[in-house]
DNA sequence: TCCTTCCCTACCCGGACGGATAGGGGCCAC
DNA sequence: GTGGCCCCTATCCGTCCGGGTAGGGAAGGA
């Protein structure tokens, strides 16, 4: 434990930082592959989906860098994140994605992680975020978690008032008014009320439309 | 408008296949862009949305291919994709995507796309197909046309009958039980049954909680 | 042939839902 | 203070939903 420890300063003062790749998408993989080792300074391992990182890690492969894609076989969403942080403590993990949203990228920073890479990212930016959180730094792209706090999460979302959005959640769960009133501690006929205002806001006719435009609007 | 098109035979016989690249991954542009023009036949034009890809073939640009991302900004899922078909009969058009199935694959391929490209692609392979695409070919890439034809859709809809994958439909259209009857002319007792038992077979409690399980499983 | 499966229809009932209406209390701006 | 907005509670009513039970007809395999 202590030589792998030894080895991996070695191999950061040699300025040769480990990165592993975890994203089913080939051609990112090849991509990030051919751009950072072009480099010189970066040796990559690359998988297909979480288990393979999970196993490489647990097999005891060192890395400076963990890229897990958000929407990867095993990855469920942050589950995946989750347990690889949980692994051992000195990884760094950072999440990529085509898709999340900047709650989600929030989240991942929050709990700490070396990162946040939307796919929307240039080759070059990519490449200069993957090194500057090998050397130990947290990353997230400013434009991007700019860019959805100036529209505050939704339009459909600022119509609403707060106890309506946590009425709407329960809607997107499938609850019932009478769990929705449990959960949120007030009565049941509040809820109701919550409900038939929010249809008139969204332009629901009843809870299932409701969830599902709440949900197509990516909220919750 | 002749000029145009004697022109671009010209290109043609010069084996220089002009691709327009509309996506919203800048990553993915990149490298398509690097990895083309590495190849010394292909001119690329690289575009983040659908309006500006629209706005370049109105303009009287000429390509050999038009590569439009499935969820890249203005697309909406595959109107964008009928509009660019639309647009001049001439343009060959092929949808890129990350997260589509099997489904929408088959649907641009039906309505005579060029080809459908997963992102799980490796470089290698998505220039090989680009090229056989801008040379007049159909692509599609085998194993992903396969992969969910094995597993028809989903875990989830091989339980249902066909009469309560309609019913289930309705449902994640937020509609009730006597609009799904009028709709498939059946009586309102007839939907109510279908109802209950999928709700058993996929593990719903009411209509809500039936219709997001669907659409999380991808189907409709 | 029987048996199973699927689809259709029908009845019952209790509970949940959708809509309208009528309040009260807290907070802030004018 | 007054008015406005939001949140809370409440009652009434008609409809819809969820669950149970019962049965007939068509199609396909044992």
């Amino acid at each position: 434990m202590i030589a792998q420890q030894a080895a991996q300063v070695v191999t950061r003062s040699a300025n040769v930082l480990r990165v592993l790749i975890a994203d089913d998408h080939d051609l990112l993989r090849d991509t990030l592959q051919i751009f950072l080792e072009g480099e010189g300074t970066f040796e990559t391992v690359c998988v297909a989906s979480y288990s393979e990182a999970e196993a490489l890690v647990k097999a005891g492969e060192q890395f400076d860098l963990v890229l897990l894609d958000y929407s990867m076989p095993g990855m469920n969403a942050l589950e995946g994140f989750h347990k690889m942080r949980a692994l051992e403590g000195s990884h760094r993990v950072a999440i990529i994605s085509g898709t999340a949203n900047r709650d989600v990228a929030e989240q991942v920073l929050e709990a700490g992680a070396a990162g946040f890479l939307p796919k929307t990212l240039s080759a070059k930016s990519l490449v200069n975020a993957v090194r500057f959180m090998a050397m130990g730094e947290q990353y997230a792209p400013l434009d991007f978690m700019r860019q959805e706090e100036a529209t505050p999460s939704h339009p459909m979302a600022e119509r609403l008032s707060p106890r309506e959005l946590e009425v709407l959640e329960g809607l997107t769960q499938g609850k019932s008014n009478k769990e929705i009133a449990r959960d949120l501690d007030i009565r049941e006929p509040t809820v109701k009320l919550h409900v038939k205002t929010l249809y008139r806001k969204i332009g629901a006719s009843n809870r299932t439309q409701a969830a599902l435009l709440a949900k197509e609007a990516g909220l919750f």
